[in-house]
DNA sequence: AAGTCCCACAACCGCTCCGCA
DNA sequence: ATGCGGAGCGGTTGTGGGACT
């Protein structure tokens, strides 16, 4: 009789998020099934590949929802129904998660009374949602979380923004390495000063129960040699470029979201 | 101060989709 | 054409913390 090991549930430890990080940093994902094992975590893949899609991945915009990111949400949802991977892909800095709690939470109780507000007031000008419903406007809310958003939406979200991007974790098709992450940790546009990158820390552990691992704890612990017990590094290396060659994913630095040619 | 309620959000579960052999 | 395994999606639940009594 087999004996199934061992799988955690519940919430991630700090400790699990490091290795998660770290493992997914230094060989890219090509397995969620197996990487748990490598990467010496008690998890199911499915528990890994959604704490990393809804929280650990960079570039993940967390916190407050601007009132254009609200009334985009509010305009697909009434066109596309509940298809929150579609709606996220809408608004690539949010997680089809994070946009689902938000609707489930807020949204739609709000949409509900002004539906309700709307039918009782029938002489009442357009309402919100209708005002921002056209095809142009949709533009215009997409365009707020792009690059070239406004300065608004920026200030509105830049408190919430950091707290994936203080990670300043990129994976390419090569898989980055050892010598990238010192790279990027010298690019102040990351971490600006020490001061700083604690105050983001501060800021995210008020903002949730949860917290981000900051690049010096996973660089001590991609330090650490041989982490996992009979660890294949040059088979999972060579599965990580075969997982990265076949996806032809890459992040674009341009749009600041990961892409998928084939998708 | 203690107990209860409510809300937000992280995480799980079950199902479907998709690619591959 | 079909079965299998992995990935992704959407609904739902669990839990912690703040608000309220």
């Amino acid at each position: 009789m087999v004996r199934q090991p061992y799988l955690k549930k519940g919430s991630w430890s700090r400790d699990e998020d490091q290795k998660l990080i770290a493992y997914i940093t230094r060989y890219g994902i090509w397995n969620w099934n197996e990487m748990p094992r490598f990467a010496g975590l008690q998890r199911s893949g499915k528990s890994c590949r959604l704490r990393w899609v809804n929280y650990l991945r960079p570039n993940i915009r967390r916190g407050n929802f601007s009132r254009e990111e609200e009334e985009t949400i509010i305009h697909l949802q009434k066109t596309l129904g509940n298809r929150w991977s579609a709606i996220a892909a809408r608004l690539p800095q949010r997680t089809d998660n994070d946009i689902k709690n938000y609707w489930n939470s807020r949204l739609k109780k709000r949409v509900i009374v002004e539906n309700n507000n709307s039918a009782s007031s029938p002489t009442e000008t357009k309402s919100s949602v209708e005002e921002n419903s056209s095809d142009a406007d949709l533009e215009n809310n997409n365009s707020a979380s792009s690059p070239t958003e406004t300065k608004s939406s920026v200030e509105e979200n830049s408190s919430d923004a950091d707290s994936s991007m203080m990670l300043g974790i990129f994976l390419d098709s090569d898989t980055r390495g050892m010598h990238d992450f010192a790279e990027i940790a010298a690019d102040t546009t990351f971490f600006p000063s020490g001061s700083d990158r604690v105050a983001v820390d501060d800021h995210y552990s008020m903002a949730t129960d949860n917290y981000l691992v900051s690049y010096w704890e996973i660089l001590s612990f991609l330090e650490q040699p041989q982490m996992i017990e009979g660890l294949d590094c040059e088979a999972i290396s060579q599965n990580s470029q075969q997982w990265h060659s076949h996806h032809q994913q890459y992040y674009d630095p341009l749009h600041d979201f990961w892409v998928n040619p084939l998708i």
